[in-house]
DNA sequence: CTTGGAAAGTCAACAACACTGACATAAAAC
DNA sequence: GTTTTATGTCAGTGTTGTTGACTTTCCAAG
């Protein structure tokens, strides 16, 4: 599929450390394979939403209050970089459907906690399956050593906010 | 950063071949990394863009214009996967603006085929620029077989028809 | 206790970008 | 000569983002 030289030029320095000569031929390949799969990877869920009369936003909302149950409104607009009306419009609907449960705070009573209900968590889980599915197929086919890569490739390329975000994630701190 | 554990439990099988055993967690590690990095992926263009009042789907028409001159319509619209009224809409704007030409098929007159005028190879390379940056970088942090595992995996995540594009495109076929 | 400011929610207006459906024109294909 | 293909256009709609203005709630500092 390909090949080494394809991918990436490189030269071991004197000093043992090896440099890269990218190109941009090889640079704008990384681009489009990017913007390509990142079609694939919203494909199954979009799908499934379009179903429901939801949209990709209200998949984000629901992804990250799983991973964070009981997160903030604010919290969930500085991880998902986008406005609180913009945000209040999607939650708005989810809290109507009763697929979101949105709960006082009792240190901070300003503050709304963010659950999902049963049918949230269910919904949640049809548009997640789909899109796991969708991932350990690439994993699969790709193998260990390629995921590992793609992993660190992908960190590098966030900016240094959302690298924070991730790595809380990671780390499972969602407070 | 990652450790070999977090990405991928891997047992080696009497075979040899090697058996993944990809746990949820995992999976949602990588979805979300995808959700951040193509957030960094598309910040800079962005930016840019909205100096010159463009959107992200003038980039991509010139993006691919560029990498196909003279493309016809139809191709581009296979590749970019919208309809031609949406598709429409963008070219419309930077033809009047002189960043795009249209041309008359000489074979085919019912054939548009698209080139970037000076002023769009212009933008196109600013953006370009841009990008390129970001993945050099990113690229030159992971070290190159990270990139090639970064691009094994995208291209595993790509529906067939995209997968079909990408090739073609890597092939310098665009007819 | 009062007040300043943070957190949350709401309303209105707007723009980018996608969609559907219908229709028009020109030219190739049969 | 009819049909199909490629392109363009008009009108309407929906999702998702934006700005700006405003209110309510409530913690915390003075």
């Amino acid at each position: 599929m390909i090949c080494d030289e394809d991918v990436m030029s490189e030269r071991q320095s004197p000093g043992g450390q090896s440099l890269l000569f990218l190109t941009d031929e090889q640079l704008r390949k990384g681009i489009e394979a990017m913007f390509f799969a990142y079609r694939g990877f919203t494909a199954d869920p979009d799908r499934i939403l379009n179903k429901y009369g939801y949209g990709r936003a209200h998949h984000r909302a629901l992804h990250f209050i799983s991973r964070a149950p009981g997160t903030t409104v604010n919290n969930l607009l500085s991880i998902l970089g986008v406005t609180k009306q913009s945000l209040n419009r999607v939650l708005r609907t989810l809290i109507e459907d009763e697929l979101v449960e949105s709960r006082v705070g009792t240190r901070d009573k300003r503050e709304r906690h963010l659950f999902l209900t049963d049918n949230g968590t269910a919904l949640e889980q049809e548009l997640s399956d789909a899109q796991r599915e969708r991932m350990r197929q690439a994993y699969r086919e790709a193998g260990p050593e390629a995921v590992q890569g793609f992993r660190t490739v992908l960190e590098a390329m966030m900016d240094n906010d959302m690298q924070r975000h991730f790595t809380r994630m990671k780390e499972g701190r969602h407070d």
